[in-house]
DNA sequence: ATGAAAGCGCTAACAT
DNA sequence: ATGTTAGCGCTTTCAT
């Protein structure tokens, strides 16, 4: 349906093109330097005419051309953030956070999701370096290709993964594994079924290991599966968990909480009741995860603390001249939340 | 922990700066023009020249500069888009959309979320026309401030709310309240609960519109709430809720599938059954919606149909000259999903 | 206190 | 086919 706004007509008078300052200049009969000088506040211009111009500014909507300044300056105060995809909700409160944390340096942030593709990871990073960002903050779709080899010519900080050569920042998800197995076997679980993330993805590796790690000696692993990072289950997962009960596994432990939510989702729809026939954890604390029926324990990803870190280590390196310094990795602590989709085992 | 990366060695030559045309040239003993017109594949360059100014290039690692084109061209081939709340995976599907429809016509999107503050909105959009782009998708906060007055010097399409004298793409959101009534009445429905979204937002407002002419007149509106567009139920939709069976409820329409989620679960901590003690229905069908157990009821939203909208509209006033054409308003068809949190009533 | 002017990297009209 | 050059809007040094 396409209508036409005949009720609404142009009122504004348009200007052929937005005012420069040398517009400004031109009218308050000053040079482009005062006007300059009183836009960025800085060189020394009498009261009077500051507040000339700036009246005039303002009344002409003048607005900075902040490419142009770049282009004079060097440098843009604009970061780039570069998201693997958009709709995990974990992505989201970590944007959030890398957007807050960026204000504070008083930098801007551009922000591009890949949508889980090397090309488009790729050509992203060459749209924000050509674009003019000081730096980059990435979270890569995974660790198969070396993302230092597209040499930017930014300073890139990485996000979450392993990647040589750049700064990172972390979790810690050999903990996260180690705690969720603690927290089972002290639950009294010891038949466990696993449904990992990718494995090119070091941070899905850490969280197996801990766990795995964890649960020896007394914990068994009845199966161990792959899953991508999202809540749709394949075939394969399925097929594994309808037979959870015939196989003695009385807990499944999951890469991520989208997937643990489509774990639940399923369990649901096979009557095999969580917690009481199965428990079940998660991996992020996504906001969703304490909203599930029931909700879902997992564990809690350090996302304030990892935005601060990108960001803080992106604008030193900016500012103290990237190529020098030592490669830097932080690494953030996590938290157990128990809620409700983990209990003891109920004896047979 | 902080470690530093004592094994990691710098092993790259490092440029001083970022090459330019000018390096090229150089190196290849051309002009300027010349590299330019390689680069950009126009104007009439020889096989040979034309192959070894790309080999050059590559080798140099050089990297266009969008700013300076830009500025040179008086466009950037950048779109803004501006989203209220990127923890509302709608926006994340919808901000997902738009990126592709801005793919195909060789725009990229700088993304900003906003928070639902005015004020964030306000330098988000100056910042996003500063920094040159040549039109701004925006997903307005609510409708209370005249953004028009902002007055931003390029195009500007709203999306999904009411804002005068500005391009609109909407969904048809008062049919949407309609097919809900309709459905809800069809079950056998009679006393309803509405928890809607903000009243300063006009899908808000004919989304209840819609359900509360269409009930008419045989249904009865018991209660009627305004709640925020989140998870996180208030008080006072708390205690609304508590009361359903006693005050006869049989269904509760909610204003989108973020409230609808939250209503699902409290009911469940209060033992009041989805479906048979009462159905729940919510507004977007987010992906989360169908994950819901029961799955959720809701009204599916023409996400790409918005965002290939928009940006075709976009586009189109950028390249045709914005000022001079009618402003237009393209309206979206919705759809009902039915799914297992709405049934019949259970007569008692 | 104010202004003139150079130059950031690029494109394209206009030479040659 | 290739080169010269003006100028996009801005900041800032160096004059005055």
């Amino acid at each position: 349906v396409v209508h036409n706004h005949d009720d609404l007509k142009m009122r504004t008078s348009f200007p052929s093109s937005k005012p420069t300052i040398r517009d400004i200049a031109d009218k308050a009969g000053v040079s482009i330097a005062t006007v300059s000088y009183v836009v960025n506040g800085n060189g020394s211009v009498s009261a009077e005419i500051r507040k000339k111009v700036k009246q005039i500014a303002e009344d002409l909507g003048y607005q900075q051309n902040r490419a142009a300044r770049a282009m004079k300056l060097g440098r843009s105060e604009v970061l780039g953030l570069v998201i693997p995809n958009l709709e995990n909700p974990f992505f989201a409160s970590l944007s959030q956070a890398v957007l807050l944390a960026a204000e504070s340096h008083h930098y801007q942030v551009f922000f591009v999701g890949t949508e889980g593709s090397h090309e488009t990871q790729k050509t992203a990073l060459h749209r924000l370096a050509q674009q003019g960002v000081d730096g980059v903050i990435l979270f890569p779709v995974d660790e198969s290709e070396a993302i230092g080899s597209y040499s930017l010519g930014i300073p890139l900080v990485v996000l979450d993964r392993e990647l040589e050569a750049l700064d990172l920042v972390q979790a810690e998800y050999y903990k996260g594994g180690r705690l969720i197995a603690e927290h089972l076997l002290q639950l009294g679980h010891v038949r466990f079924g696993l449904l990992e993330g990718p494995r090119n993805v070091s941070n899905s590796r850490d969280r197996s290991l801990g766990f795995v790690e964890a649960i020896q000696p007394h914990g068994q692993l009845v199966w161990r599966e792959t899953h991508p990072y999202t809540l749709a289950l394949t075939h394969t997962a399925k097929s594994l968990l309808v037979q959870v009960k015939q196989m003695g596994v009385t807990a499944i432990v999951c890469g991520n909480d989208l997937i643990a939510m489509g774990v639940m989702q399923y369990l649901q729809i096979e009557k095999i009741r969580v917690p009481d026939d199965v428990s079940v954890v998660g991996f992020d604390d996504i906001s969703f995860a304490h909203m599930m029926t029931p909700s879902l324990t997992t564990i809690k990803m350090p996302v304030i603390g990892m935005a601060t870190a990108a960001v803080d280590l992106l604008a030193h390196r900016i500012n103290e001249g990237w190529q020098q310094l030592e490669h830097q990795r932080i690494i953030l602590d996590v938290k157990l939340i128990v809620r409700n989709s983990s209990a003891p085992p109920i004896s047979r």
